[in-house]
DNA sequence: AATGAATGAGCGTTCATTCAT
DNA sequence: CATGAATGAACGCTCATTCAT
């Protein structure tokens, strides 16, 4: 990273950066885009309307860039994990524990991710964000999807459509993790029962 | 049903009142309930905007409507597959093919519903709407979870939680019904499929 | 009267109109001109609201009559009262007395009366309307000049401008009036009261 | 007062906001509360919608200011006259004049403030703002009816009921005032001429 | 003649965005 | 460079009026 270069004036911009990014989630995230006016926003900000736009170009550029950093940050560290090495039982179990962990240190966000994406659907904000959303969201369903081909290959899991299999991993899993949002006392985000409910007869042996 | 007693006026009213609930559902369906105006629908239902207001209270009284006749409608049908005689499994398959037929008869309402209750999450339009409709919701998965149960108890299905399966199957079906609404060529709603993943090593024997 | 020559027909017809008319009355005299609809006078009178157009030609037309035919009512009663024979003072303690005796049983128009020519001011609902009211009202107070005239003359009264009598007679029973319609337990409609006022003096010495 | 301390912008919000309460005094005695638009004052005032509701909350409370703007200033003004050193005569006789003085500089509000209040009744816009009027209104005839009564008490006036001569005044003072302002070329608002008929006899013996 | 469903102009109000300071 | 007052298009909704039945 290049941090060390960053002057004052360039820290303090970054600072007020994140803060709007920060005061823009809680409040999407609580009330919905249209909801939220960007007065609001500002004064969470503690900033004046105007700054805002000096950052993000409108309202929708400050929601996508909420959206697209998000989709990102998760994308890479589910990446990183099914790229570690490692048979790939392994690989997608540890990709449940950290989706699982990512989710619930990040609700407010995925709260938003899913309002967009809707797990599939969504009546997005803008249609240009829900397509560039779904496309990490698809990537990361297809890399999912080369190690269930992998391990097919090896004959760690049956040979069953590999895309399948991602997809329906990311529907339990995703379906437990709403369960959770919606109640966080119900504790559905165990990855060991996920685990149980889809593979302990998906596995070969 | 009293069909027969409606007058011409009341078939014309019947009429128009679902010209109006088909627009809406299209335009909120294609924009979603923000970026759709009331002059909108009223111009696609070849209205005056006056008229709307004769057959709904309001704007958000209109998209209820269209949510909860969706809702009601999904919920009756399968309730009606799970309480048919037979054994649990064939039940479960039953109200596979139904989900998937009425899914695919219903893109439009569909994508609307999950908008609202995203799969679990969802910056509904309103707090009253959500409530109202994750009740149905969570009623079907009840009554998935009662017939896992039974399946449980006559050693149909191996003794896992009967609610996580319910939630488990709803996650797969609904992962590959979204996966086929973002592109209806890929043909993922194939019960049958469905069924393979989620069953086949599930099932005790 | 000709009411002899009334077919029932025409009978129902005036029969309808008087009850648009009360109707109306009520609901001017409650909230209002521009706070009750054509559907609320409709609803009241047990019409349709197309009726009510073949009756009156909008609802301008509608406040118009009840307005002006309170005004007629009032200036013919007061008229005769200072036509019929006896000396000045006389007439002017009847004028009183028959002028209290119509506020308090016709409040609803009176309310209605005074929101128009606002005892002098008055934002009217239509310009027209006013000055055919107050048209009305001024020939009832140079009516009144005319005999406090006679009676200076006669020397019944000092000499003073016979108008400006007429007008503070106006003025003080009108305000006895206005204060006995906002609180009718104040009592302060008695003629008895406004004559002492009025006519005796005030000023010791 | 502070008005040294007000920096420039602030004097320039301050002259907006006098443009806006100007523009809509007018409007408002011309054609009434429910004749004008939001829109229409925006553009007599030379701005935007917007900035109207920048100012006053609502339709409504722009109004409301504006009849408690001159209740107040008249209130006041009447007050203190009462209050001065001097015998009852005196005070009384300043009060007409000072009224009749407020009354002609302030005709655009007069006609406002007696719609609402109707010199007694008045179909107002609001309960609340015509509450509040009467209430100023009603503080104000009380204190005349104090002087009236401390006159009475000196034998400088008759013993009558203080409220009622001050209610008489009012109605009389008011008479004379409202015909003024219907015709100003009448010059019906010499004071003299209203203390002659209120104060004198008028019956002759 | 009576009806009342349909109309649509026009209202009060909001809020994303701009730009003079 | 940050500010926040000003903007005005666009919204949801009402209701006087019409006219086919």
């Amino acid at each position: 990273m290049n941090n060390r270069k960053l002057s004052r004036k360039e820290r303090e911009q970054l600072q007020r950066r994140t803060e709007i990014l920060r005061a823009a989630l809680e409040l999407f995230s609580q009330k919905g885009y249209h909801n939220v006016s960007m007065h609001e926003i500002a004064a969470r900000a503690e900033l004046a309307v105007g700054t805002l736009y000096k950052f993000f170009q409108n309202k929708e550029e400050l929601y996508r860039e909420i959206l697209i950093q998000t989709a990102t940050l998760f994308y890479s560290a589910l990446s990183k994990v099914l790229e570690e090495n490692g048979d790939e039982y392994a690989k997608i179990r540890k990709y449940l524990r950290t989706k699982c962990k990512l989710f619930t240190e990040n609700i407010l966000a995925v709260r938003l991710y899913f309002a967009e994406t809707g797990a599939g659907v969504g009546i997005s904000v803008k249609k240009e964000i829900e397509t560039e959303l779904r496309s990490i969201y698809e990537q990361g369903t297809q890399k999912l999807a080369a190690v269930f081909q992998a391990g097919i290959e090896k004959k760690i899991f049956r040979p069953l459509d590999p895309y399948h299999l991602a997809l329906a991993l990311e529907g339990i899993s995703n379906a437990f993790l709403f369960c959770w949002m919606e109640d966080p006392d119900r504790h559905c985000v165990d990855p060991d029962l996920i685990e149980e409910i889809f593979f302990e007869r998906i596995r070969v042996g």
